[in-house]
DNA sequence: CGGTTCGTTGAGGCCCATCAATCTATGTGG
DNA sequence: CCACATAGATTGATGGGCCTCAACGAACCG
């Protein structure tokens, strides 16, 4: 959010922000099917977004990293259907919806950041379908690690990055059992395309391991592709 | 679109769209993983969004019905990595999508259709994203002809409506293979949960159709549903 | 040090994919 | 108006990827 806006964006963000709010692991403060008045931005901590269906699986959304918003959504409805809870404890920062509304109907920056956070999303819910529709569960695997090690700025070789999402987690993401979830990522060691100590991932091969996925980071569109955001308006302020 | 602007922001959008153009059934309008300068509106017929696997399978990600947008991540991102095409022979009007970014940005009310039919899309991925994860095949396909009978207006028992999607279709929508999606709508037939004739789908009871799929029309945001749609700023001008 | 969460292992089975035809519509040109 | 081409729908046999059920091991934590 904050890389979006410019400066003077930035600060009429702040006015209308409520105090940072810790939040505890596991605890749901994005109620699914509810409605929720505010939109939060994820200041410390993973969060995850959901699905419940009625017999019980939840099938994950999406991720809410640092700096990230959890519920865009909320902006302009007043009802979410998913439901959005940290897997670690978490520190959050709350915007009332109606008054993000009014800001973004007053400053075109906002308004474009939040329509690139949208669209951002967007494209990533898309690449999720794809795979979970149509590719095996290493690949669907593989490609969710790549994804987090692009989310969180891994991109060379024998980088390595906290992740705090159990293996249940990961098969709720790619819409697999755990138990098979586990057994692919014995697989994926074994052959030394990731290695893991305690929550701590390590990619020693990352071109090998992208290529396994087929993975290709564009459709994030992070800071750094800035050829593809257009020049026509307001650029970051610093 | 326009039953989300008010009078002026649709003169105003139409002022920079350029006269309609045909597209002959099965043209890719938009080129998956290419540059799009284009945002396009469907005027008439219906068109899927797609993306394609390396090993040459595909994932439907979307559907544009006429009035809807085919390609609003081009208006911010210069490369879409999805596919449109149209299924059935097909009229759409566009807009350069650095003209549409300029009259988002001057104009309030057309920011937040956009980001209105961006958070749309989003929701519809995540019930997608949900029903190939986590659910039956027959619930998925059941679900898909609620999703479209809702989109197409039809709401009640015995409700008819041309569906131009073949079998392949509905089997890349849901993650399938046309062979499987054949012998669950043979099943779904068998149960009277369908009829069919030719092209033309019809629902004797969309209670129990929506049941078997477990549909809840919320998410799509219809007008209608107006209840939604915060009073805060600009209603539909007509 | 007992409870609880997470990871791991194994056996068995089902849902849906794969491969391979055949059948049916629709349309086209001679 | 019919022979033919082509796309789409249908059917059957077989197999595999992943699920289900059911434990057990390991790590963490108060």
């Amino acid at each position: 959010m904050a890389s979006l806006l410019n400066r003077a964006d930035l600060a009429a963000l702040e006015t209308i922000s409520l105090p940072p709010r810790p939040v505890p692991a596991g605890v749901e403060f994005v109620r699914e099917n509810e409605a929720a008045d505010r939109v939060h931005i994820i200041r410390d901590g993973w969060a995850i977004r959901y699905k419940t269906t009625r017999d019980g699986n939840r099938q994950i959304v999406g991720l809410a990293l640092p700096g990230e918003l959890a519920n865009v959504d909320s902006m302009l409805f007043e009802r979410v259907d998913f439901g959005v809870r940290p897997v670690t404890a978490a520190t959050i920062v709350s915007v009332a919806r109606l008054k993000l509304a009014a800001l973004a109907a007053e400053r075109p920056g906002v308004a474009r950041a939040i329509t690139w956070i949208a669209l951002v999303e967007n494209a990533t819910l898309c690449g999720w379908a794809m795979r979970i529709g149509r590719q095996s569960a290493a690949r669907r695997l593989a490609h969710l690690l790549c994804e987090i090690a692009a989310r969180v700025g891994v991109d060379g070789d024998g980088g390595s990055f906290e992740m705090p999402l159990t293996q249940t987690h990961l098969a709720d993401a790619v819409g697999l059992t755990p138990m098979h979830v586990n057994r692919v990522l014995q697989a994926m060691r074994a052959d030394g395309l990731i290695a893991t100590a305690g929550r701590k991932v390590t990619v020693p091969d990352i071109a090998r391991l992208r290529a396994e996925a087929d993975f290709e980071a564009g459709y994030l569109h992070r800071p750094g592709d800035r050829a593809t955001y257009p020049t026509l308006e307001v650029a970051a302020g610093d």
